[in-house]
RNA sequence: GCGAGCGUAGCCAAGUGGUUAAGGCAGUGGAUUGUGGUUCCACCAUCGGGGGUUCGAUUCCCCUCGUUCGCC
């Protein structure tokens, strides 16, 4: 299976930083490339909310992140199955990446208890008690469809204890195993996922021992808990380089601009963020590196599209005083132009990233995202 | 013209003779990182006007203005 699925998952890169660790490659799945850096968009189904695969596609987007957990408590993975796999049933032709759950278990159930056998809690949404587990969440994930499969890990909260993460981190790597044995698809990539807090020692010991299990992609997680910002930085300097070269590495729920630079620089190749729908959702448009809120007096005259250079479809056909006057009323329409632009930005933001790296100029033109600290 | 009622923020609306006058909507800012989905947080009034009573009135009394309902 092996030799099968690193044909199928191929990660190919194409040109090194000659001043950072900064890579561009081409990571091939059985729906298509994913051109790295890249940005990729979260979720669909349950989760993109205001956006058509059509829309999602003009955006740039190649590979989308769909939710194991959602899924799986609506409308179950049985009838994701039945209705021919996540790609038809959403109709997103392009590579999938399914999310384990693990995090959500982390930031959105109250009552839960972690042990080693797995995880229960109750479902935010109705009351049930849910149950997931490395196998459990495999066989959802192998039921899904999706092109990259996450490991069930168990994500920390910030702050934690040393002890405390350590114990985490051994378990999820005791997890692993136990994933790799459930996989049943070799048409899926499973991805490991180094954790270890911002305890440094503990994620490159982490990301020493992922190594040996010869995965098809590696993914950081257990950032953007709620640490400083620098801490992802240092946390993502440590650990990339510990990385194989010639396997896409995915730093999970990043982010900013700043962060992407940064971690792009450390070597990292794809991520995901909700930051562009959710603040789309909230009414903020990201424009040239700053967050602005349409909704702010100063838009409500201002006839000028929200970013003059931006080639998406709502900045090619709409000011911000009309999305102003979306967000006012509370038209849905405002989230789903607002979700376009977000998305487009972020798409393009990591594609010139890609040309800078192709043309050697990347220190040079993202130096103000490279250097510590400012907006 | 007579009788009764009501005037608290842009709107709706509690409330009390005593240091900081509920709440909601709207408004103004801020937040948001492997998606709990029109979210969360903060700010935003001296009580129509004038005069009395009182140590003290948004609250009680008088006048006035506005408004609503009924009667003529």
């Amino acid at each position: 299976m092996g030799d099968v699925l690193s044909d199928r998952f191929r990660f190919e890169c194409h040109k090194h930083c000659s001043a950072t660790q900064a890579r561009v490659g081409t990571f091939y799945t059985p729906h298509g490339p994913v051109e790295t850096p890249r940005f990729m968009p979260v979720g669909t189904l349950a989760n993109v909310k205001t956006l058509t695969p059509d829309q999602l596609q003009a955006t740039g987007a190649q590979m989308v992140l769909a939710n194991t957990y959602h899924l799986h408590l609506q409308p179950g993975e049985d009838i994701v199955a039945r209705a021919g796999g996540l790609h038809r049933f959403m109709q997103w032709p392009g590579p999938i990446l399914t999310d384990s759950g693990g995090f959500q278990v982390f930031s959105l159930s109250e009552i839960r208890s972690i042990e080693e056998s797995g995880v229960s809690f109750r479902s935010p949404r109705d009351g049930q008690i849910i149950h997931l587990s490395p196998e459990i969440a495999i066989r959802i994930q192998n039921a899904l469809g999706a092109d990259v499969i996450m490991a069930f890990d168990e994500c920390p909260p910030y702050p934690a204890t040393r002890e405390a993460v350590a114990l985490a981190t051994d378990r999820t790597h005791r997890w692993l195993e136990r994933c790799i044995q459930a996989h049943q698809r070799s048409d899926q990539a499973l991805f490991g996922i180094v954790q270890g807090g911002t305890y440094l020692d503990l994620r490159q010991a982490a990301a020493r021992l992922l190594v040996d299990f010869d995965l098809p992609g590696y993914a950081i997680g257990g950032v953007s808990v709620g640490e400083p910002p620098a801490l992802i930085e240092e946390i993502v300097r440590a650990t990339t380089p510990l990385l194989p070269q010639d396997k896409p590495r995915y730093l999970m729920g990043v982010g900013t601009y700043r962060e992407m630079v940064q971690a792009i620089a450390a070597g990292i190749d794809l991520f995901d963020c909700v930051i562009p729908t959710r603040l789309a959702r909230h009414g903020n448009a990201l424009v040239q590196g700053q967050r602005w809120n349409l909704k702010n007096n100063r838009f409500r005259e201002d006839f000028t599209p929200l970013d003059p250079s931006c080639p998406c479809y709502t900045c090619r056909h709409f000011t911000r005083a009309y999305v102003s006057h979306l967000l006012r009323s509370r038209e849905l329409l405002a989230y789903t132009l607002l979700s376009i632009h977000n998305v487009t930005e972020l798409v393009r933001f990591t594609q010139r990233i890609r040309t800078a790296i192709l043309q050697d100029c990347f220190v040079s033109e993202f130096e103000q995202w490279l250097l510590p600290n400012n907006a």
